[in-house]
DNA sequence: GTCTATATGACGATAGAC
DNA sequence: GTCTATCGTCATATAGAC
C-alpha cells in the first residue's frame, strides 16, 4: 500500500476487514464507510459502486500474490516448507486479502472464483517444479488447501490445534518429506 | 426424506439448491418460496422464520452424516478409499447438504461452522482408527478437505480435472497407500 | 474530496382471507 | 395449509451542497 493513510486505502482495508469478520452480508457500503471513517458519499467518490470496490480488492490480491510467489521461490527451507507453513492463518496481508476474496467467491462472484483458481494453479506449478512428481505436488497443494480451508476460510469455530500448531506442522512436513524422497 | 413431495420438504430442498447456486445472498425467502412452488406466506407456515429454515437444514445434515459414517465403516475398499472418493463433488444428498451449510458457515452463522467442525472431527476419528498413525490420518483428512474445497465448496470455476477424475483419484490413493504402509 | 439528504428497491416478517 | 396484501427496515445508489 503506497499511501496507507489515504481514504481510498482505508476504505479497501475496511472492506477486507468486514468481509473477514462478518461475511459478504455484513460488508455493506454503510458498514465499510463507518469502519473507514468516511461517509457513504465519500466512499462512493473513490469507488463508484460496490462492484468497483470488489475490483479494487481483486487487484490488491493479485499484487500480494506476486509478492508471495517471489518469497516462496527464494525461501531458505524450500518451496514446500514455505507453502505448508503459510497455509495456516497467520494474519498476513495476503492471508487477509485471500480470505476476503474467498468470502466473495462462494456467493457466486465469478471473478473472485477465477482469481482464487489462478492463485492455486500458480502454487501448483511452483510445487510441481520443486518436487518433480506431479501427483506428489497435487497431494501437497491439497494438504495446503485443507489447512487453509480449516484454519481460515471456513468459519468453523476453533480449528484442530494439531493442524495449526508449530508441532503439528512439523509432523506434517516430515510426512510429506517421505513422499518427496 | 420421508415425504419428498410434501411442501415442507420441497422448501428445504429449494433452500439447499439456492444456497449452492447463488450463495446465502441469493437464498432469500422470496426466492426459496418461488423455487419450491409455494408463496412466501406458505413457506412461513412450515418454517416460522429464516432461522428455523436454517435449523431444518442443519438437522437434515446431521441425519445424512450419520448415514454416511455407517456407509464408510462398511465400505468394501476401506474407510480411506471411501472418504477420498466421496470428497469430490458427486451431487449426493450429503454433498448438497454439506455445501449448502458451508455457504452459511462463511457468513458467520456459528451453528453452521460448529456442525461442519463436528463432521470433520467424526471423519478424523474414523480414519485414525483405520490407519493407526494420527499424523497420517490428519494428512488424509486434510487431502479430503482440499478436494472438497476445490471441487465444491469454493465457487472457483472449473476444478482441476487431475483432482476430480477417476484416474487422478486413483493416483492420489496409491500415494496415500505408501504412507499407510 | 467529502458531506447530507433522498430515491428506489429488496428483504424478513405479520395479518388475515380462503 | 396455502394464499394475498402490507409494514418496517435496510441496502445500493444518486443529487447536490459545501
Amino acid at each position: 500500500m503506497p499511501h496507507p493513510e489515504s481514504a481510498r486505502d482505508r476504505v479497501l482495508v475496511a472492506y477486507e476487514d468486514l468481509l473477514i469478520e462478518t461475511g459478504e452480508r455484513g460488508a455493506t457500503l454503510d458498514a465499510v464507510a463507518a469502519r473507514a471513517g468516511v461517509s457513504k458519499g465519500g466512499l462512493l467518490y473513490h469507488f463508484g459502486s460496490k462492484d468497483a470496490l470488489t475490483e479494487g480488492l481483486l487487484e490488491r490480491l493479485r499484487i500480494l500474490t506476486e509478492e508471495d510467489v517471489t518469497l516462496m521461490l527464494g525461501a531458505p527451507a524450500g518451496v514446500v516448507d514455505y507453502l505448508i507453513r503459510t497455509s495456516v492463518h497467520a494474519d498476513t496481508e495476503l492471508d487477509r486479502a485471500l480470505i476476503a476474496v474467498a468470502r466473495l467467491a462462494q456467493t457466486s462472484d465469478p471473478r473472485a472464483g477465477e482469481a482464487l483458481a489462478g492463485i492455486r494453479r500458480r502454487w501448483l506449478d511452483v510445487v510441481t517444479d520443486a518436487v518433480g512428481d506431479p501427483v506428489v505436488a497435487r497431494a501437497i497443494v491439497l494438504i495446503s488447501d485443507g489447512l487453509y480451508s480449516n484454519s481460515a476460510l471456513m468459519g468453523m469455530g476453533t480449528p484442530d490445534p494439531a493442524d495449526t500448531s508449530e508441532e503439528g506442522l512439523d509432523q506434517l512436513l516430515a510426512l510429506i518429506a517421505r513422499l518427496v524422497a
